[in-house]
DNA sequence: ACCTGAACACCGTTCAAGT
DNA sequence: ACCTGAACACCGTTCAAGT
């Protein structure tokens, strides 16, 4: 009902986009005639065109009055096709995880999972500004919920009772929405704010020698194959869910507060 | 040096808090003294009572003219004990993860790491407000800085090189704080929005049968003990990591860089 | 040194009016 | 039905002025 690709029944006979049918050798004069000729103002065009903006300025550059701007429009247009800002956001996220692959994959569950997981967490790096906005309020559109589907739907196929599968969703969702907004720390005082007051200077280095050790191996923060390392992790955790107990690895069998 | 606790120097005999010295009977006849007689304006108290504002009416509710309305004071006079609204911010910040307990318990290390992790967790959500927006932009002030100094400090005490140490770090750094945007999902269109346009409305049951399998198990999202559980998987992994992975267990002494 | 009122440059959004 | 300009009720912040 939603999927219906557009192509199917409206456009009976658009008039304007003639492809140049004045003749072979016409060219347009006015070098500003492309611009002009703007396409309608649709739904989908403004929220692909605000999802642009936010991936190359970043949130705060998203602005009804910029997004008219760029769709050379007034900003009022845009109400009539978008409720507020928020609605519209709320879309940009659909947008985003639109591009989550949930095809199902060859391998066993785990596998299936992980592949799953990695293709959401891909969305998710390929527009981080809306990730970060994304994750500090999470709403669960269309899109969203099919991958909530098909994840959860590979837990109950593994043989996890509803309770554990919570759990475990629960977890890796977590994790794969936190990696996000972490991308990007910084100590504060590094920035132009460096002579600024002293309060946020930075505790000299003999408070913190475990951090200076680890330094040099925290630098780029978003390191190459490290979503994948905590994700493992959980997914082993899980699995060991499965066999064992409830606990991954209890160093005694203490099954309690679990409720499986 | 920033500790030191404002009732050593300052204070050389304040003229204004006299404990009604006029006389035994004597009662205030303005009802409004006790509001008149505002505590001078510094930049703790600037700070608490932000955290206040947030804590009880949200993060929007945060604005320059609003804090200066409930302290007392002109917008403007904010500005002269701290830069702008973002620093504010960062000091909110860092007085919620001051209330972290990194001082040592007993047990060995993932006992101890665990409990440092519950505080930190414990932390964020006294103040789910700022949590979510710290979690949206980490930065990393003095008192992150000591929590990171402490748990990076076990995981190398544990015997887990920088490398496997700054993995483990990040992996339960992401978690935690991951947990706590996600607290409050909903879905869109259960709001007041739900007799709004049609794209945002629920997918129909049928498309979502694992979803609705484990719906009274996510009801209330936040359940009791659903921290901990990622959390043990997380820790469990990182054990298994030590004994198993790849560095083989260095029994030799190897003081370097720990210390105390 | 600290506080203030007025003003500036923005926001999102409402409204009445255009076509 | 869709778009527009003007206006409203806000923001954070600058500035010149007060004490």
């Amino acid at each position: 009902m939603t999927e219906q690709p557009s192509a199917s029944r409206a456009r009976p006979d658009r008039p304007d986009r003639p492809d140049r049918p004045d003749g072979p050798g016409w060219v347009s004069v006015d070098p500003s005639e492309d611009e002009q000729r703007r396409p309608p103002l649709t739904r989908p065009r403004i929220v692909r065109t605000a999802l642009r903006l936010v991936d190359e300025k970043g949130l705060p550059a998203l602005t009804m009055r910029a997004l008219a701007q760029q769709l050379k429009v007034s900003p009022m247009a845009l109400y009539n096709h978008v409720h507020d800002k928020e609605e519209l956001i709320d879309l940009m996220i659909d947008l985003m995880l639109g591009e989550v692959d949930r095809s199902p994959v060859p391998g066993d569950w785990v596998t299936q999972l992980r592949v799953l997981t990695c293709s959401y967490h891909q969305a998710l790096s390929a527009h981080p500004a809306l990730a970060r906005r994304y994750s500090s309020q999470v709403r669960i559109g269309p899109h969203g919920l099919l991958i909530m589907e098909r994840a959860i739907g590979l837990l109950l196929g593994a043989g996890l009772s509803p309770a554990a599968a919570a759990d475990a969703f629960f977890a890796l969702f977590t994790y794969t929405v936190g990696f996000h907004q972490l991308g990007q720390i910084r100590r504060v005082s590094d920035p132009k704010r460096q002579d600024e007051t002293g309060y946020y200077v930075a505790l000299p280095a003999e408070q913190i020698p475990a951090v200076m050790t680890l330094a040099p191996h925290m630098s780029g923060v978003r390191q190459d194959g490290q979503f994948e390392y905590g994700l493992d992790t959980l997914l082993a955790g899980i699995k060991a869910t499965l066999t064992q107990g409830s606990p991954p690895r209890p160093s005694t069998d203490k099954t309690e507060a679990h409720g499986g």
